[in-house]
RNA sequence: GGAGAGGUGGCAGAGUGGUCGAAUGCGCCGGAUUCGAAAUCCGGUAUAGCGCUUGCGCUAUCGGGGGUUCGAAUCCCCCCCUCUCCGCCA
């Protein structure tokens, strides 16, 4: 959310930031709906101070055995007009925030312009692609061929995009979430926290699913939601607190399964372990003062990048355009791993910079000493996506006998296992 | 799931229709006292919004939402949460 006040004092600043990102923002429709709920507010709030005032001095007359009739006579009168003010008032209130709500974050200044994915800017690469002596298999002949991955059967017990692993396969993605967290809390200095997989509406709305993107995640007939990233219950954990800055940053990591819709991507990435309703992902939560999320961003980025240089698998970093910018990202780097089974780079790593805008929706702030308490910044990234790590992985490590390596980091999660044999 | 009790400021805890945004205690901050400290005394100590703007005034907020009333922390309805007992269960 952005902050109410900013759009008062610069309205067509900020909606020339949100142009950026390819957002009109209704400016004449923001501005007669302030000018609307300031006049309102101002008469509302006058007929209740008038009636407080009154029914005050109707107690004290009542308390002294006087006649009060007059005065609840003329409070009487005001009763109309102080209700169609206050119902006036509350539904322009709710426009209001319900626009404010559906607003996006204004990108950083440093963020690269352009429209979409096309104008992501390549920061860097690192790691060389293997070359192979054959034509390298993708992820999903690798895994059928072991007999380790099976999408019919999880089609028979459930639906399209789900996935069934067996064996080894299970075991590797076992010990790739073993891997992430270890490394993550014994280099990184992030605490592990274990985490609801159902929230309420207030945690969504906090991290910014909700109101806008009800359609991608999961709704339970009670009205929970299956989250869609562990950024969202990790998030809210300071929601509507006020942390002592001397805590700060906190530094968390989790690891969940996560729960989209993927509504809107029919006959997108259909095949394979690619795009999921439910997959694992380790990820990495920071809460910091507002001087230096930036900073703290690069290096959630390099915590990142750590799992794919320790995995030893060639990836690129990039920088997200103004226009291909999640809805509460102030800055995204996406990092993207080489799979040579599709010939390309794919997204295996998103880390965000939310500023205060995750903050304001869920009033989670701190306070320095005395000071008024001021709003955080949220980040967070994927430490990584560990579906897509173990396709990388596959890819990858494969050999031609159609037997997978494990790689070296992963050897001591697996019982010192080298490679993954086919029966 | 059944029965009961409860949710009030940083914490504890009063408050069952009227100068209650809320007693009292603790904590915290400032001051007095002291060589200094403890103790003691005095004062201050929520959040958000709005309006004039060094400050002041107003409004809202006592788990959440709705209602009754001139007036609600207090009465009514719905929901959420916590605790105790029973049942069930990993």
């Amino acid at each position: 959310m952005l902050d109410i006040q900013l759009l008062r004092k610069d309205l067509a600043g900020a909606a020339d930031r949100l142009a950026a990102r390819g957002v009109t923002l209704d400016t004449a429709g923001f501005e007669r709906l302030e000018a609307e709920r300031k006049s309102i507010q101002v008469r509302t709030q006058d007929l209740q101070a008038r009636r407080n005032q009154l029914s005050k001095q109707i107690g004290v007359a009542r308390g002294k055995g006087e006649d009060a009739s007059a005065l609840m006579a003329e409070v009487g009168g005001l009763g109309d007009d102080l209700k169609a003010a206050e119902e006036r008032l509350a539904a322009i209130q709710e426009e209001l925030s319900g626009l404010l709500l559906s607003i996006p974050n204004l990108p950083h200044e440093s963020v690269p312009a352009g429209q979409d994915e096309r104008d992501n800017v390549e920061l860097r690469r690192i790691g060389v692609p293997r070359v192979f002596a054959y034509s390298p298999l993708d992820h999903v002949a690798i895994g059928e061929n072991l007999d380790l991955l099976d999408f019919p059967t999880a089609v028979k017990i459930s639906t399209s995009r789900f996935v069934l692993m067996r064996g080894d396969l299970a075991r590797m993605h076992r010990a790739l979430v073993q891997f992430m967290l270890d490394t993550h809390t014994r280099e990184h200095g992030y605490e592990e926290v274990y985490v609801p997989y159902l929230v309420n509406a207030d945690s969504m709305r906090g991290t910014g699913q909700l109101p806008k993107f009800e359609d991608d995640l999961f709704k339970l007939s009670n009205g929970m939601y299956l989250i869609p990233t562990a950024e969202v219950p990790v998030t809210n954990i300071v929601r509507d607190e006020i942390i002592p800055a001397e805590n700060l940053p906190i530094k968390l990591v989790a690891h969940t399964p996560c729960f989209r819709s993927e509504a809107g991507s029919y006959g997108k990435d259909t095949r394979g372990m690619i795009r999921q309703h439910q997959f694992d992902k380790v990820e990495m939560v920071q809460f910091v003062h507002p001087d230096r999320s930036h900073e703290a961003l690069e290096e959630l980025t390099g915590h990142a990048e750590a799992i794919l240089k320790k995995l030893d698998l060639p990836y690129r970093v990039v920088a997200l355009c103004a226009g291909d910018l999640g809805f509460s990202s102030a800055k995204t780097y996406d990092l993207e791993v080489w799979l040579p089974g599709q010939q390309t780079y794919r997204e295996i790593s998103s880390c965000s910079n939310f500023e205060a805008f995750q903050a304001r929706r869920m009033q989670a702030r701190f306070r320095d000493g005395k000071a008024k308490p001021e709003l955080i910044h949220t980040l967070n990234g994927s430490g990584l996506a560990v579906g897509r790590t173990l396709v990388a992985v596959l890819e990858n490590y494969q050999n031609a006998d159609g037997s997978v390596t494990v790689p070296e980091v992963l050897r001591p999660y697996m019982g010192g296992q080298v490679s993954v044999l086919p029966e």
